[in-house]
Parts: C-alpha cells; sequence; structure tokens
DNA sequence: CACGATTAAATCGTGTACGATTTATATAGC
DNA sequence: GCTATATAAATCGTACACGATTTAATCGTG
C-alpha cells in the first residue's frame, strides 16, 4: 500500500492526496446517481420519478401521514416535499386535505389508484438485487453500513 | 431474523416486505443528502455547491480537461456539466476555451484564483473522517464497497 | 471535393433540493 | 380574551440532473 492510497497517517490526513475516485463522498454521489439510473426504466413504467417513488413506498408503508411526517421520513424538508406531493396528487395517486383539528396540517392519503400501484413495483427488489452484482447477505450488510454512516453523518451536521 | 427482515428467500424476494428504512437505494439516496449537509459549511467558507467542488477536484487532479472528459469523471452529461462550468468560470476559478484544434471542444483550465483554492480544502478530509464516526480502515472498505456497487449498476443500467 | 454521418457542447423543459421567507393556524402567558 | 410566540405548509430564488433536441465542427466514403 503506497502513501497516496493510504492517505497518510490519520493525523495528517490531506484532502489533495487523496483522488476524486477515493472520496467517500464522490462515491455516495455517484453511486445514488447510478441506482437512480437502474430504477429510471422501472419506474418509467409506473409513470413515477425516483423521489416520487420514494413517498409513495414510505405512504404504502403508512397511510395518512402529515406533510412534515413524510419529510421526516425522507429527510427532506416542506419546500422539496410540498410540490412533489402536489404532483402526486395531479397524478391521482394520494389526496391531499387539510387536518380539521389543526388546519395547519395537511393529511397525505393515498387513493385507490395509488394503493394499487404498490403491486407494480414487487419485483423491483429483484431486479436491483440482481443489477446490484452481489449477494443478498452482502447487499444487506452494505445498506446497514451506509445506514450508520448517514446517521453518523446527520448527527455531527447537526 | 424474522421473514420481513430477511424478505424471504431470494427467489420470492418481494418489494412490499420491505420496509423504507431497509431500501438500499434509501440509504444511499438518504446518505448522499447527509454527506451534502455536512460538506455545506465547509463548502460555504470557499463559496461553491457540492457539485462545483466535486468539479474543482476533478480539476485538481488534472487540470486542461475538456468538458466531456470532466463529464465522464463526474458521471455527467453536458447539459448538467456546462453550466455548472459557466458559474465556476464566473467565479474566476477557471478558464472555458475552444481548443483550436477541434473546435467542437471547450478545454478547461484552473485560474491562479482556481488552483488556490485547493489549500482552502486541506483539512476536508480529516472533517468529513471524524464526521462519518468510522475508522480510516472502515471508511476505506466501505467506500470501495459502495465504489463496485456503483459499478455494477452502471453496468446493469448500460 | 462533396455530403451524409458522427461527435462535442450547448440549449430547453421538467423535477428535485434547499436557504430564506411568508402565510395561516394554534398555543401560552398575562 | 388578547397578544406574543411557535408551528406547519407553502412560496420564492438558485443550482443541479437529465431526456430530448439543436448547433457547429469534423470525419468518412465515394
Amino acid at each position: 500500500m503506497t502513501d497516496t492510497q493510504a492517505g497518510g497517517p490519520a493525523q495528517h490526513l490531506k484532502t489533495g492526496d487523496i483522488p476524486l475516485s477515493q472520496f467517500l463522498c464522490f462515491s455516495l454521489y455517484s453511486a445514488n446517481h447510478a441506482m437512480h439510473r437502474v430504477y429510471k426504466p422501472l419506474l418509467q413504467k409506473i409513470g413515477l420519478t425516483y423521489p416520487q417513488y420514494l413517498a409513495m413506498v414510505a405512504l404504502w408503508e403508512q397511510d395518512g401521514q402529515l406533510v412534515g411526517e413524510i419529510g421526516a421520513r425522507l429527510h427532506l424538508e416542506s419546500n422539496t416535499v410540498t410540490p412533489l406531493l402536489k404532483r402526486l396528487e395531479s397524478l391521482s395517486f394520494v389526496t391531499r386535505v387539510r387536518d380539521d383539528k389543526d388546519e395547519r396540517q395537511v393529511r397525505i392519503r393515498l387513493t385507490e389508484k395509488g394503493t394499487a400501484l404498490k403491486e407494480d413495483t414487487t419485483d423491483f427488489a429483484s431486479c436491483i438485487l440482481a443489477a446490484s452484482g452481489i449477494s443478498v447477505d452482502d447487499l444487506r450488510d452494505l445498506q446497514a453500513r451506509i445506514t450508520a454512516l448517514r446517521d453518523n453523518l446527520l448527527e455531527a451536521a447537526a
């Protein structure tokens, strides 16, 4: 192992010694884009974008969430989630209704069409597993590590 | 391990059995956003956005690349890279000059200011390492696994 | 040399992300 | 019961991403 690959001792880690291809941030950035590209043809068949699909997954898991709750699950703010949910509404996959008890809140509910859409995504997991080129166990392990990293990063950013 | 956590036998893997929090795509998506958030305060000090920073890293690694070469390194198309590089030009970090030999190509060169900016990023690596909350060795291993996953996904998408 | 095919950037339209602000509603303290 | 504060969404402006197309330059073949 060369010094460049090692990046030197940890206490002297210098950004400039690391090539872009070995940046953790870049591997996350480009892997996310690559995942997006694998999903794109699957999602085009059901007429959703990638973030819209993630919002639908959150709703299939629990229907009737508030805008803020969906945002919390996706780690997004209302300024991103609100227009996204309006598009899902215009596609007739969800309804947006102000809560009677608290008029500040907007509750999102799946329509029949939105609920039915879940069936069309049943084989997505096996498609992604195949595309990932690793075993189920390795994928699960990697997923857990990335999630742990994310939570550490979020804590550090807060 | 329950059936839900296991997702069932691999040959019967069903998307609907997996909660959003255990989607590999969502962990990549949210970890990428989390990384972005950790970088944001660092990048604000030097006046760059996250993708602009990645483009600068590519140029610090090799100056004088073509628009298409930078796009290939970042896995982005000209429709994304061109406006990004124009912004870096308006910030006086790079110059954009059409090649004399082939007028279709535009070569990007670091300005003195753009070259000097690299010095301000020296401690980014140790900041990210600290924020990631894992050891250098674990980080390196994780980075390699994510990169391998990305390459598999890109091959599957092609 | 001519001309169709190819290539490199750029352009355009849609949809995220997000900082900052605004609007509307609810709650707390006096 | 009235006002200050807090909260939930929504709005606005900027900057990615990317599919589709356009523009301009080069190349290949006759």
